[in-house]
DNA sequence: AGCATTATGCGC
DNA sequence: CGCATAATGCTT
């Protein structure tokens, strides 16, 4: 039953000339078949190449001359039949955060590439030892090196892995094969299916919820059966049970029949956490994982489609899963940066969950210890209900919080990182075998190497940053690879004292045992996290009492619990404030109140150290007195002197280029532009009754990465409908203008300067 | 993005 | 003038 003849297709090439919908006949044999949605082959341009394309509308209405229109070639490998919904999602983000048609379909169509079933091959021996061994012998006799080498080891195992026996035994597939024909081995391909997290467990009930919970999941599912839908923020402060609450309203979705998609950032996405929700709802949830192959997700939508799960657990792209049915999205920590995209359409999951639980009728559950400012100000606005838990579950009160001036400590002679005060309670703590969290409050990680008599840093020739030192006296660069030795001499100045800073917490390590001779450190930041899994490694080594110390980044304030630490300690809780953009306050305020909620988890009571140059910042003063409100009322404040969100939008419009002049000559044009697209209004903004104000252009504040130079316009204004305007006013003229390696994109709500 | 068509350049 | 490459333009 299909509503037309035609079929209105983007093509699969990423190129602002063929972003548009190209119109082709359905061919009859296809009419029952073809859905919107769907990847068909189309054969497009003169030559008739068969390329890929996306089913973006079915309609009656011809476009094109119907002689003109050429016949779709054939659908692509069953493809899903995706609903209309999630083009139409598409579209939207297209609009909403500017990018091309086909990487918004990209982002939001369940991986379409052809499913590669990944293979592990693993080699058996079939002999017995004896048999092998004597085998092995008439080899070594017939010098046939390259079959001895695997029988050697096949004597020691029974089971070798084929990489393993190619790649490093440096055996070819043939002498396998020859081996393999005789019966001595046998090659096992195991089509290994990842299953996300395969957990045996026992299923368990809910706990019983406190007054507080049970209120808010009564309240939330009496909307949703009276068939209202809202978005729900929870201000629940660490340790006060919102995931207790998401399971319990999870569970109450599954018995109304309805799906649910349960966000997560990315670092939380842990054992720990995803075994609380198998426990609960068994195999009827599921993970999407960063790690998982295409095939592999595409598998979980298929799962999700036929209804074989009710929970998608997972980051920001979990929220395109197919459900069928959805009935609730779920957005733990939803203050968290990694909700924001950083590729394409560079969409906000919170936003995008707002339309999608719109357009499928669902509600929309938001959840934070420290609520971003945009959630906090919908809420006070009314647009968001807002539910508070500010009783902690697990006992314990919160633990008392110190700040330490650390001007006043080096007025009276401490030049050590460590305040008198906290080197008198890590000796406390070390005696009374309690662990202890210091916390460096910095962003980046490794350090550069300057030249000590002269000041000369090691710069990147291809980017403006400076490079880092890595093991084994190398420098790399972080942006774009490029890798030297590092000189013994000064390029600049030829004097031998060039050196690199240790990276923060290195340091602080360093001072630790200097300072504490014996004591048991564990380091966490981005040298030590390099693999995997080492960053879940050092989280249960610590856990599991083996060192006193645990010294970290960012990394080590998320999440787990760890009963044993009674003393937290931010070491420069100002270093965050000084990033110079408008969220720095914010972000502070929000690590330290993390850093703050680790202590003191388990029974005894914890405290807290907040060492900085700045006391009297209220970033500070209000996270140590753990007062988010009161923090909220003066930073909105201040967004809104500076007209920075929420109180108002603001648009990164960053211009690419090789060539430095052009690049320069054209953000000068696209400046323009908006400036013209910025007046072009009569409601009152700002001085000079604008609409938006535009800032620029800039060179960025990384001038240059891989060789590529970059500038960047900002545009501001409290309707985002006017940047969207000046979004498309730049798309459209830049289209006429003749662009080759000039490239243009859009950040909506930037997260990070640029 | 490709591919075709048209403009441009310089050998003679 | 002819063939070379470079710029331009279209794809449904």
């Amino acid at each position: 039953m299909t509503k037309g003849r035609y079929a209105n297709i983007i093509v699969d090439i990423s190129h602002e000339k063929v972003d548009k919908p190209f119109q082709y006949k359905i061919p009859e044999k296809l009419k029952e078949k073809l859905e919107e949605g769907m990847c068909v082959q189309i054969p497009f341009g003169m030559g008739n190449r068969l390329r890929r394309g996306y089913v973006v509308e079915i309609t009656d209405q011809a476009q094109f001359p119907d002689e003109k229109q050429k016949l779709i070639a054939g659908i692509v490998n069953d493809s899903m039949p995706v609903e209309a919904d999630l083009v139409r999602l598409a579209s939207w983000m297209k609009e909403t955060y500017g990018s091309t048609m086909i990487a918004a379909l990209k982002t939001v169509l369940p991986v379409k590439q052809t499913i590669k079933h990944k293979e592990k091959r693993t080699i058996v021996r079939r002999f017995t030892v004896e048999e092998t061994r004597s085998l092995l012998g008439e080899c070594i006799r017939k010098h046939q090196t390259a079959k001895a080498r695997v029988l050697e080891e096949l004597c020691r195992e029974e089971m070798l892995p084929y990489e393993l026996v190619t790649g490093k035994l440096n055996v070819s597939p043939a002498t396998l094969k020859g081996l393999q024909e005789k019966g001595v081995i046998a090659v096992e391909t195991e089509s290994y299916y990842r299953n996300p997290v395969k957990v045996e467990t026992a299923r368990e009930s809910g706990k019983t919820l406190s007054a507080e919970q049970a209120e808010i999941c009564s309240r939330v599912l009496s909307d949703f059966d009276q068939k209202e839908r809202k978005t729900y923020l929870i201000h629940g402060i660490t340790g006060s049970g919102k995931t207790e609450v998401y399971l319990s309203l999870i569970e109450g979705m599954i018995q109304r029949g309805k799906q649910c998609i349960m966000l997560i950032p990315e670092i939380a996405l842990t054992y720990q956490t995803l075994l609380r929700f198998y426990k609960r709802f068994g195999d009827r949830v599921s993970v999407m994982n960063s790690t998982l192959s295409a095939g592999e997700k595409y598998d979980q939508c298929e799962r999700a489609k036929k209804g074989d799960i009710d929970v998608i657990i997972g980051p920001r792209s979990a929220l395109f899963v197919p459900f069928p049915n959805l009935g609730m999205i779920v957005i733990d920590e939803e203050h968290e940066p990694s909700y924001k995209s950083e590729t394409m359409p560079r969409y906000h999951a919170r936003e995008t969950a707002e339309y999608l639980a719109a357009q499928k009728h669902a509600s929309l559950v938001l959840g934070s210890a420290t609520p971003s400012l945009e959630a906090y100000h919908r809420a006070k606005e009314g647009g968001y209900e807002l539910f508070t838990l500010n009783r902690r579950l697990t006992g314990g009160a919160l633990a008392p919080v110190s700040i330490i001036d650390l001007r006043e400590e080096l007025r009276s002679g401490n030049r050590s990182i460590f305040s008198r005060k906290l080197q008198e309670l890590i000796e406390d703590r070390r005696q009374k075998k309690e662990q202890i969290m210091l916390f460096l409050n910095r962003r980046g990680y490794a350090g550069f190497v300057s030249c000590r008599s002269c000041g000369f840093v090691m710069k990147c020739p291809h980017c403006d940053v400076s490079l880092s030192q890595h093991m084994g006296g190398k420098m790399v660069c972080h942006y774009c690879g490029y890798e030297t030795v590092q000189p013994q001499n000064c390029p600049s100045c030829s004097s031998p004292y060039i050196l690199g800073f240790k990276a923060g917490t290195q340091q602080i390590e360093q001072q630790l045992l200097k300072r504490f001779p014996g004591i048991s450190v564990l380091r966490m930041d981005a040298d030590t996290t390099r693999t995997k899994d080492s960053y879940e490694k050092i989280l249960t080594a610590f856990a599991q009492g083996e060192a006193d110390v645990l010294v970290g980044t960012q990394m080590i304030v998320k999440g787990h619990d760890f009963p044993n630490v009674t003393l937290v300690g931010v070491l420069a809780a100002d270093l965050s404030l000084n990033d110079s953009d408008y969220r720095a306050g914010e972000r502070t305020f929000q690590l330290l109140t993390q850093a703050a909620g680790r202590a003191g988890r388990g029974a005894k009571p914890g405290e807290v150290l907040i060492q900085t140059y700045r006391p009297e910042h209220y970033s500070i003063i209000r996270a140590a007195a753990q007062d988010y409100e009161a923090f909220y009322e003066e930073e909105v404040l201040y967004r809104e002197l500076g007209a920075y969100p929420p109180a108002a939008h603001m648009l990164a419009v960053l211009i690419t280029t090789p060539d430095e002049e052009r690049g320069e000559a054209l953000a000068g044009k696209v400046a323009a532009i908006a400036r013209a697209e910025a007046e072009d209004g009569t409601e009152a903004f700002g001085e000079g009754n604008k609409k938006a104000a535009v800032i620029g252009p800039a060179k960025a504040s990384i001038g240059k990465i891989n060789d590529i130079y970059r500038f960047v316009i900002y545009c501001k204004s409290p309707d985002y409908g006017k940047l969207t305007a000046i979004k498309d006013k730049i798309e459209c003229r830049s289209t006429m203008m003749e662009l080759k390696d000039e490239n243009i994109q859009f950040d909506f709500d930037p997260i990070d300067r640029y």
